[in-house]
DNA sequence: CATAGTTTGTTATGCAATTCACAACGTTAC
DNA sequence: GTAACGTTGTGAATTGCATAACAAACTATG
């Protein structure tokens, strides 16, 4: 379908955003966006969020800009496939709990949370904000059955990279990992890292000495 | 202490990550820690961890590598104030409360977490994992009182930017946004995204199109 | 129809960050 | 003592990313 080129991690995440933003309601009266909204909403330069869509093939008009609409289904049918790709979660804390919560509010994205996994009797087996939780044991088997190919890692850390060892084993090639180690993984195996302490860290030293503009 | 010069936030977010290794029993045998074992901890390579290491007045030797102790001490000092920073969370939802749990659980960091805020009557005045809930109007008044500058925002989407406009009015120059928008906020004040949709997305797109590694 | 004004698509430029490569140096073996 | 090996520190090369800049194109207007 559409043509697969290198595109960096940064750029998809952009996009993310740029297709989240146009979906709730940007330009919704005119139905129409021009790129410096974008970018000002968004937090980046006009120039970047043309450039950005211009490696998606563009649609945009001069002297109009784009429209709502095409340039959002664009954009979702680039990042997405046209099923939506599935996802488990393994480890039902606090923040595995928060990730359910998110995934159960209206998800406008067309990833689907479908299995959770946890060693806690009392959660396995029941179902939590939508989503049926499985005793570990099952993990290689509901991935397969239910076609997963992404996981979500919530578990502590000491126990983080037999669980990745876990997932890729059953299939999964992409980890949102949110203990706080570097997993080690094969290569094929793509790996985001979400951790906190880090990211808090990071933020505390640039209070201070008051450093430009970042995210991630 | 002082700020010798420019570094970037991908930099000090690799220092932060060299200090937890260092500090959770690297190298606890002989003591001491070669550049390239912790590039193979950290995910990056060894000529990463020397330069970013050169930055902050190097310690090494060469042919035995870097006092575990010392480097740690040296990476800490840097990143950190002698007294430590102060922080505050806004919103005790499930995130929220995750991020509680995170910190109140043995934390090695010198970054305290103070103070929580909630709108909800059943939380505030409580005193949840160490960490004492105040209702939203005391904001400024504790974010003063207790001397914080960096927060958390856990809240939900629409009231984000709200959010943040108290904290920065409190005198709040560092936050940590958990929700899904890009905030506007002054050229002094250092915002850091980490928006759990986006990571997700990223991580679908690349767990098909098999692409490189990459962190934030 | 022509002209003015704006915005897109894209190429070129600049900058920052990572990797490469190697000289200097410490350690160890003999 | 000295020679061989391995690692550090760092200048140079390279890569990748973001900003800047501009020609082409479209709309609006009279």
């Amino acid at each position: 379908m559409s043509r697969r080129q290198a595109v960096s991690p940064k750029c998809i995440s952009r996009l993310s955003l740029y297709g989240r933003l146009l979906s709730t309601g940007v330009g919704s009266t005119s139905g129409r966006v021009y790129s410096h909204e974008l970018a000002r909403l968004a937090g980046v330069s006009a120039a970047q969020v043309r450039r950005d869509i211009m490696g998606l093939g563009c649609s945009g008009t001069p002297n109009t800009g784009y429209d709502v609409q095409a340039l959002g289904s664009i954009i979702t049918e680039y990042i997405h496939t046209p099923e939506g790709q599935r996802v488990a979660l393994v480890g039902v804390g606090n923040l595995g709990k928060a990730i359910l919560t998110y995934f159960s509010h209206g998800s406008k994205t067309r990833l689907r949370l479908v299995a959770a996994f946890d060693t806690a009797r009392d959660k396995t087996g029941r179902v939590l904000h939508g989503c049926r939780c499985h005793p570990m044991e099952e993990m290689s088997d509901v991935i397969r059955r239910e076609n997963i190919t992404v996981g979500i890692i919530t578990v502590p850390a000491d126990v983080a990279q037999q669980t990745a060892d876990a997932l890729i084993n059953a299939g999964v090639t992409g980890i949102l990992n949110c203990a706080p180690v570097a997993l080690q993984v094969p290569a094929r195996v793509y790996v985001e890292n979400l951790d906190i302490t880090i990211k808090l860290e990071t933020v505390a030293f640039f209070a201070r000495s008051g450093r430009p503009q970042a995210d991630g």
